[in-house]
DNA sequence: TTGAAAGCGCTAACAG
DNA sequence: CTGTTAGCGCTTTCAA
């Protein structure tokens, strides 16, 4: 593959001419220029980004790290990123962990390994000693997902236990009593964010939370099929379920159906998320929506500020998106405003 | 960040001696070995990957070009890659092309500078010659989706037009006459052989293909809703709809039940690929399906094949999964069954 | 078993 | 405006 030396010998000028024009650096004679690119196309000359990220010790990339690509959630996450990523002239690396803390070390080490400009870490396992040791490298990172009260780094997340405390709150306020809920993987931290707001719309309606209403899901329809087979085994069935995500509320309502049940006649169901099958669903899905596209965006936008030197170290930035509930079919809520006023 | 000579010192050895360590190298005494791993610890040490590969002129990393990582079809894929890839201590870069042809060109040249050992491109847009031109870098690459008789490379393809025949062919036994297609983006080579597979079926049955029952989608759900959208208000509407890939049947049946029709009663729905999500819709969709998974692990092993120059150059593989038809319950097979033996 | 040194391809002073 | 040259951090002969 030819090399910097080959184009300059074929353009008659020197190394570091070349190197100029590569860089467009102002200070090259149009003429020379000229015949440097010339030479460069002749010879299909691709630059080594290798050489030049040594050289430089920057490589113009930044790597994004998803938890699960099977998840809409992420890949909509991702193209915010890619959308400013792409804007600076940066490329991103796109790292699927499937939620695997030794999967994410792997990983981590390797992009440490190739000196990315910026991480982006979505929901991560990582422990807050894993992210202190990135520091270490003076590499720049942005979570998304978790809030870190004792880190400093920045942060963008939802209000996930509000957002589950609204979803309680409707399943309650339409008169449902036995609520259960299909947590999401026990080891995310947002799992535990929604399970306290399911079980703070319960104590707020004086109703007791029942372990036996509480059973964990893995944030796939798997999960959440196999979650609602339970719970619709148990000797007093759950009047409705809340999912920790979309995709385990789409597995519910198809284990209710599996059963012969009917959505939300029998069971209602609700989910977290807002993917965009949630509408598509049969009866469409009541869930709670955050703006995903928007976390991505800003989670760039925050890197880049490190990146770019601008922001003062001392200011970390905790940036809070509210969860808002988008009301469908999933919960009855109609039918129950209609004996209401019958 | 501490480079290999900061650990040479601290471990009073030579560079070359870390380097040995870094490398396994056998010609090490355990006791030297001992020190320079504990300076490494003490360090912090992370090799630089990038004067590694420069040195190496390798960088043990591949990469995947998918067109669009929302339909779930890819990330499927993607999956069997990095499977085979992480087997053997490889990494692999992720890329989006967003069915771009620009966008690919950039991921392309991206990579290319950054040296990548071997490339997996998914139904890419690019043109043969683009494609032979990444043989000038000397980088191997296997393709998938697209069968190209003419290119001497690799590919993983699945039997499109017969696929779609299957599907069409299904509709037409079950006794529909009047059947729409939803073809993919024109752009996409895919897209005409499914195209050419639904044409078959209809002149088989001595049906003339009407270009009124023919539109274009763009492979995502709302390419589906729009395009059903303007089938159903023709004159004389297709009794049932073809689409190019699940995605835009899932995007089809909730337009159906939007103008308030059923599915398949009023208008039957087909789809191909079937996704996860395709059994989960109602009704669930029938559907085309082929080994997405396995077409991932072959492509990957394919290229190992050549990364680890045990292929002879010159015997390309070209391999053929076939398709295989899901029926169930959106194209009204059990009514018409039952009106037949009524 | 170890070390010295050349070289991978590029950038960036510095000198002209 | 252009060229010379010393690195960037690692690997790998070649000698010892």
């Amino acid at each position: 593959m030819a090399n910097i030396r080959d184009v300059a010998k074929k353009a008659g000028v020197s190394v570091a001419t070349v190197s100029r024009v590569l860089n467009r650096a102002s200070n090259v004679s149009p003429k020379t220029a000229d015949a440097v690119l010339a030479a460069m196309q002749e010879l299909h000359f691709t630059p080594n980004g290798l050489a030049r990220g040594l050289a430089l010790n920057r490589t113009r990339t930044i790597a994004l790290l998803i938890p699960n690509i099977v998840n809409p959630l992420y890949p909509e996450m991702a193209k915010g990123v890619e959308d400013v990523a792409h804007q600076k002239g940066y490329n991103v690396l796109l790292c699927n962990t499937e939620e695997d803390i030794a999967k994410e070390r792997d990983y981590l080490t390797m992009l440490i390994e190739r000196r990315v400009d910026g991480l982006i870490l979505m929901s991560t396992l990582l422990t807050n000693d894993n992210l202190l040791q990135i520091r270490e490298y003076n590499i720049p990172f942005v979570l998304t997902g978790r809030y870190r009260q004792d880190l400093e780094a920045d942060i963008v997340y939802t209000d996930y236990a509000y957002g589950s405390y609204l979803a309680v709150h409707h399943l309650l306020e339409v008169g449902y009593q036995r609520i259960a809920h299909i947590s999401g993987s026990a080891i995310q931290w947002e799992s535990q964010e929604k399970l306290s707001g399911f079980k703070k719309a319960l104590r707020e309606a004086q109703l007791t939370v029942e372990a036996k209403y509480i059973v964990e899901g893995d944030n796939e329809i798997e999960g959440g099929y196999l979650g609602t087979m339970r719970l619709l085994h148990l000797s007093e069935k759950p009047q409705a379920i809340f999912a920790a995500n979309d995709l385990m509320a789409i597995g519910a309502i198809d284990a209710v159906k599996a059963q012969g049940l009917r959505v939300p006649s029998d069971v209602a169901v609700a989910g977290f998320d807002d993917i965009r099958m949630s509408a598509l669903v049969e009866p469409k899905l009541t869930t709670v929506s955050h703006p995903v596209h928007k976390m991505g965006l800003i989670a760039a936008r925050l890197l880049f500020d490190h990146i770019d030197g601008g922001a003062g170290e001392d200011a970390t930035q905790k940036i809070l998106l509210q969860p808002k509930l988008m009301v469908r079919k999933s919960c009855g809520h109609e039918n129950r405003l209609r004996e209401i006023f019958n």
